[in-house]
DNA sequence: TATAATAATGACTAACTGGTCATTTGTCAA
DNA sequence: TTGACAAATGACCAGTTAGTCATTATTATA
């Protein structure tokens, strides 16, 4: 299992410097210092790979922002809202690279799907965020601020990733959460209007069943070791098959296995699930 | 000389929706009806094919804008800019998509440099508005503000061209002018300083040339049939090699020619050296 | 040590890539 | 009808691609 980290962390380092079209699988094992049947041994196309790159970090990527904005106090939101971007951004900078060059591009329908799923969930935090800093105040303007705000994110993180910037990052988010306020403030003339947001955050996204949830704890419950990690993520299955804990001991369940990167994920939809 | 337009027609369409490295001359010249020795009598590489749309296209709408910026009401400046970046953008989607996908991407380092380069052109065209716009009151913020607006045409640019928005562009434009307008007036922490955009605006593109400009200029009179434009040209030729004509006669003769589409960038670097 | 099970290899395939060039086709004037 | 020239063709080349699989190496178990 190790080695398949080693492929996505070297795979991604190529992706982000030629783009995914233009790194061969025979390059890849060749950096790994693997071979190519061990390539296949881990994943079972060169699709697969780059579906498992998007999965593994816009899920840590979305819990983490999701979080943050669901567990900070109003006055620090913004900021902490921005710095959890950049923290993101920065530690996984390949992986924003290939995001941000590979956006629009086409691959595969499968590849397209999965990245507008994710982005309509980032959406759908940043619309929360909107609705719970400003309330009413931007009622009609909120679509267009989602997008705006997006926007702003894309511009300075292409700028810093391909320029190679030196980075201020409190004056980066101070700036952002400047510029933030600025529209929120002060716009009036929405283009994305709540027509508009319709065609755009797509009305359904399937509910994660109870079902899903508990195939996800028990695949999980089996990678841990005895742990607090393990006792938590028991603890919260039985949760799942018949409530009893208040709200405040799965919240501290939650709390106890956020930080362990493979846990992000199904904090995040458990969080959700409980609508903590 | 027709074939060179088909192709790089069809071949746009094709690289906007499967991008440059996932298209093949096979696919082009397919979709072209023509056979793929054809291709090669009119481009020598599929990289040229690249280089030769960045040029058309990039050419066109860095002259329209600077342009409409250059002589635009004060009042009326800021929309003038947004309607002509709009109309470029949609009446070349393609090319358009192109762009925003291919931005980033590494290609050639050839086409990198070129891009680059227009890029540039484009930020020297923005940076000029908002000082003729806002002069002293944002002096610290200017060059923030070159790559907010930047980002604004961006944003919206990919969000009406890859979900196939309706698009009201009144609507559009006045919102994007609202936008501007409020970040130039309220931002206060600009993120690209000073400093900073000395790191992005670099500090010498080459000067064109008076012999650079004549070459083009001659070449182009061999294009034109005696008409307007081709005296125009002529008389501008005489300019050049030695001034006799007042600035208004220049820049009459400019506008006599501005409308051609083959005569936008010659009419663009004239309009630059001649400082009007 | 012997056996079974798993991990890893890299030569191989079939398909496709950008690009070439000897050959054919089409279009003129004589 | 002929001949000269340009335009267009597509089989072909050498190289690369994603993916396979018989073979070998490594490890764990008895």
């Amino acid at each position: 299992m190790v080695k398949k980290l080693l492929i996505m962390e070297k795979a991604l380092e190529l992706f982000a410097n030629q783009g995914f079209e233009a790194t061969s699988v025979q390059q890849i094992t060749d950096y790994c210092g693997i071979s190519k049947g061990a390539f296949y041994l881990s994943f079972k196309s060169k699709e697969e790979l780059i579906i498992e790159l998007i999965d593994y970090f816009m899920k840590q990527f979305i819990s983490d922002v999701d979080y943050v904005v669901k567990n900070s106090k109003k006055e620090e939101l913004l900021s902490e809202f921005f710095y959890a971007t950049y923290r993101n951004f920065h530690e996984h900078s390949n992986f924003a690279k290939v995001l941000i060059k590979e956006q629009a591009q086409s691959l595969s329908e499968a590849f397209l799907l999965r990245m507008r799923n994710y982005d309509h969930m980032l959406d759908k935090t940043i619309l929360t965020m909107i609705e719970h800093l400003y309330s009413d105040a931007v009622e009609h303007t909120k679509y267009d601020l989602v997008y705006s705000i997006k926007g702003l994110v894309n511009n300075y993180s292409g700028l810093i990733l391909f320029n190679n910037l030196p980075v201020d990052v409190d004056l980066l988010v101070r700036s952002l959460v400047e510029k933030a306020n600025i529209l929120a403030q002060h716009v009036t003339i929405p283009f994305v209007s709540t027509e508009i947001s319709t065609l755009l955050l797509r009305p359904t996204d399937e509910k994660v069943s109870k079902e899903h949830l508990i195939e996800l704890l028990d695949q999980k419950l089996n990678e841990f070791d005895e742990s607090i990690e393990k006792e938590s993520l028991s603890l919260l299955k039985q949760q799942l098959l018949e409530p009893s804990f208040s709200s405040a001991i799965v919240k501290g369940l939650l709390e106890n296995i956020r930080n362990h990167p493979h846990c992000k994920w199904i904090s995040y939809l458990l969080r959700n699930y409980f609508e903590l």
